[in-house]
Order: structure tokens, then sequence, then C-alpha cells
DNA sequence: GACCAGGCACATC
DNA sequence: GATGTGCATGGT
């Protein structure tokens, strides 16, 4: 296991390579918890499409989108997939804010982390990714965001087990690293960028990765 | 035409 | 609790 050096080390090699990414890519923190939905295993450049058709039809807000018509929704969202389950989603999410906050995001996000986890896990459609997500990168919560990049990376450079779940992960990062929201949106951020040019599926890290070309100079195993 | 993309819920064993 | 499956579009 790397210790918190190097788990920084890596992140530090990241943003030379990328420079700060300046996540989420969302104009409000509303934004960043429709685009969490959104991109559900589905690749960003849909969820974009999917976003304007909101913005263009005035449903980009918890209540004018609470109280649109679903199949409108569903419509404007179709390029990202599984449309019907994410109108649901959607809906199911400002629902809950409207109906315990009266509406006010910030009033949500202003709840203890362990509270408002609990209480967007028990919406149903948000799962632990989405979730963190929207802590993370809407309300400025020191909670890491694990997705199948950073497990991806993290398990081809045995760092963590190939079958690592996502809590273990998760906690693999706050166990090595300060709760600093700062800290932890770009260092996802990086991940994910570097796992969307380079680390597919079923492939190989390639040389042209910089996390690759870090580790062939010094690995990143044990220490 | 197959595979993949910044998941999640539910059924089944 | 682990594993499999449905959900669905768009790009390569």
């Amino acid at each position: 296991m790397p210790s918190p050096k190097k788990l920084l080390r890596l992140y530090e090699i990241l943003l030379l390579c990328q420079e700060h990414r300046h996540w989420w890519p969302a104009k409000t923190p509303f934004e960043v918890c429709v685009g969490a939905i959104l991109t559900q295993n589905c690749a960003w450049q849909n969820v974009v499409r999917a976003i304007a058709a909101l913005k263009q039809n005035k449903l980009m807000s918890i209540n004018s989108l609470s109280k649109a018509d679903p199949e409108i929704i569903a419509g404007l969202i179709r390029p990202t997939g599984y449309f019907r389950q994410k109108t649901e989603r959607l809906l199911n999410f400002v629902q809950m804010i409207k109906r315990h906050y009266k509406g006010n995001l910030n009033a949500f996000f202003a709840r203890p982390t362990y509270v408002a986890r609990e209480e967007l896990l028990s919406i149903k459609g948000i799962g632990k990714e989405t979730c963190d997500s929207m802590l993370l990168y809407a309300g400025g919560h020191p909670i890491f965001v694990v997705d199948a990049y950073t497990i991806r990376i993290l398990s081809r450079h045995e760092v963590v087990a190939p079958d690592a779940d996502y809590d273990e992960v998760q906690e693999f990062f706050h166990s090595k690293l300060k709760p600093d929201a700062g800290l932890f949106n770009d260092f996802h951020a990086q991940l994910v960028g570097v796992g969307a040019k380079w680390c597919r599926r079923k492939q190989p890290l390639c040389g042209q990765c910089p996390v690759t070309t870090w580790r062939k100079k010094k690995p990143v195993i044990s220490d």
C-alpha cells in the first residue's frame, strides 16, 4: 500500500500532465446534480447535449423540473440513454429537495456530510458514485468520488485489488489523505481525465498514459 | 456489428 | 453476499 506521500506524488504527476481541471464541468450546483444522474453509464458528450436541451426548455431548476411532464423530460435527455429511468431519478431527486428543503439546494448541502449522504442514498436511483459526486462537486463536502476509472487505474497499478469495491477504494483515499474537498475534487478529476483518454475497459495501460510512464520509472506498489 | 461509456436496482442462487 | 440482467443512446 502506498503512503500518503506517494499518493500525493501520483496526484502531482497527473497535475503536471493535465493541469488543474477545475471540475465539475457545470455552471451551478444544481447542474452538477443533474449531470451526475445523467452521466450514469454514459459518455459525457451525450450529457452535454441533454443538459443543453434542458436549459433550452427552461428546465434547469428544481422548481421547473419538478413540475415538468416526465414525457418531455425523457425526450430531452434521450441522448444519455436509459432515459425513462433517468427521468424518474431526476424527479426523485428534485422532489426530495422540494419536500424536505423547500427546494433550497444550499440548505440541503448545509447538512453534515453523513446526513446528506444518507439522505441521497435513500433516493431510488442515486447510488454511491452519483451521491458522492453531488456531495463533493456540488456541495463542497470532502468526500472522495470513486468511479470505474479510479478502480481501473489503481488496480492496474496494484494499489488496490482488482476486485476492490467502492467502499474499499473510498476508504483507501480517506485513510491516506486529509479531508480536503479541493484536493479530492481535482484528484478525482485527474483520474477521470487520464481514464477517459487512456484507460479503456479491457485494454492494458498504454505508454502514453502519464500514470503508466510514472510507474515505469518508479513503481507505486508497496513501500 | 461488437464494444464501450464518469451506474443502479432488482432477481436469483 | 455474490453474480447476472435490464435499462438505451451514441461514438468508435
